[in-house]
DNA sequence: TAGATTGCTGAACACTGTTCAGTGCAAACC
DNA sequence: GGTTTGCACTGAACAGTGTTCAGCAATCTA
């Protein structure tokens, strides 16, 4: 029975040999450059056999996307090789780690956190292990620095979490955006930025947020975004 | 010699409608899914009409780029009104203000600050007599905290801008792209930055970032980007 | 070997931004 | 008033996009 093994086999080259061209096409050429003809072209296929293997342009995004998620957490990984560093200095370490992600990874950090083209991008978001992973070993950094008196006890770690890597994700759009004037460096911006919220987060001012150190657990809850309807993007007409 | 100037104001108007029709499509259809058809169709021009009044689709969306710093201009100046309050709570409002507007105004917001597909945002960008005005004004609230004892007199009031803009940028971003968790609410999310980037400035962290004042003055300036070549997205080949 | 399955293709559909030869109307000139 | 000039505007086209579908050819099943 080895010939719907080696038909899965092959299946599964040219799945691989997408995403593979996809992905080239994506980091040389810039998201919204990429053409399924374009791919289809350089796997030497017809355009139309692309959607035998993905559903729609989106999805072979979706799973590059997964790939980018991959690859933060494979990064992370080498910054485990600092747990001899005190909790502070790791949480720097780390969210300079995620920062330079931006930096190297410019077009997966565009898809995984700013783009807005692929629209169940927040229906499947979370369905991303790796994202999942990436953000709860933040969340525990977090943790230790207030178990280790860093942070006030009072400190909610998810929200420390989401105040660091909210303000670097600004950094980084307006980084890839181009928006910085001609004496704003982004290095420094980042940087900076990461330093104030730790200061503030030591003083402890009174905050608003009430986030759970889990918010897969809150799947069900409702009326937590607020009703303003933003337009939904559908890919074309 | 009414004759020109009633030509002149004909083609005004048709500028106009133009505009108008290509605002209304854009708010309320998103970005882009505005096509120059539509803003053909619904003005009842042939879509070649357009480009004797504008070069390219670019060049309609930098003239509603503008128009949106106008808005953000006028919503604004109804916060002079409270120029009664303490400096601190004049930079809460403000900010209040800033991220309120990415909240109204979600397609002006996007274009003016988050979006990549007008690729000579960069070089135009500084030429927005309103953006330069909307932030010196920030500045200089900044500098007013600064002389009033609030931020230590070593505070660069143009970083401690750029320190809270850039991160309610970033708050921005997740929001209008829905990348937050069921749990996190961005309003709240908003507020707590802000707070924290205050409390962040109080404590006067050492900070690595040296800008100057008016950054425009600084034009010539090189080298003060990070070397790497980001890829330009043409509009297309 | 006959039939079914399946992967892939060519052609098409309905879009997109943009260009250009040509048309018709209004202004300018005689 | 008649003629000519200028120009706003149009229809049609070009080259591109995501996507669909009938049909072909090769392979697997019986």
């Amino acid at each position: 029975m080895g010939i719907k093994e080696r038909q899965e086999r092959d299946r599964e080259a040219v799945h691989r040999a997408i995403l593979d061209a996809a992905r080239e096409l994506f980091v040389s050429e810039g998201y919204r450059n990429v053409s399924i003809r374009k791919v289809a072209e350089r796997i030497e296929y017809s355009p139309a056999s692309i959607y035998s293997y993905f559903p729609s342009k989106d999805d072979i995004f979706f799973a590059l996307a997964e790939e980018g998620f991959r690859l933060l957490h494979g990064e992370r990984a080498d910054l485990d090789a600092l747990a001899v560093l005190p909790p502070l200095d790791r949480i720097r370490a780390i969210f300079t780690g995620f920062y330079r992600f931006s930096v190297n990874h410019p077009e997966y950090f565009s898809l995984m956190f700013v783009d807005r083209s692929v629209p169940r991008i927040s229906q499947e978001y979370e369905r991303f292990a790796f994202a999942r992973e990436v953000k709860n070993h933040l969340v525990d950094q977090m943790q230790q620095c207030v178990d280790a008196g860093v942070f006030p006890p009072a400190t909610q770690p998810h929200l420390a979490f989401r105040l660091v890597a909210t303000s670097l994700i600004g950094v980084a759009v307006m980084r890839l955006s181009d928006r910085l004037g001609p004496g704003e460096n982004a290095d420094d911006l980042a940087q900076d930025i990461v330093e104030t919220i730790i200061a503030g987060l030591q003083a402890g001012p009174v905050l608003r947020s009430h986030v759970h150190s889990d918010p897969c657990l809150l799947e069900e809850s409702i009326g937590t975004h607020s009703g303003l309807s933003l337009t939904s993007e559908e890919p074309h007409s």
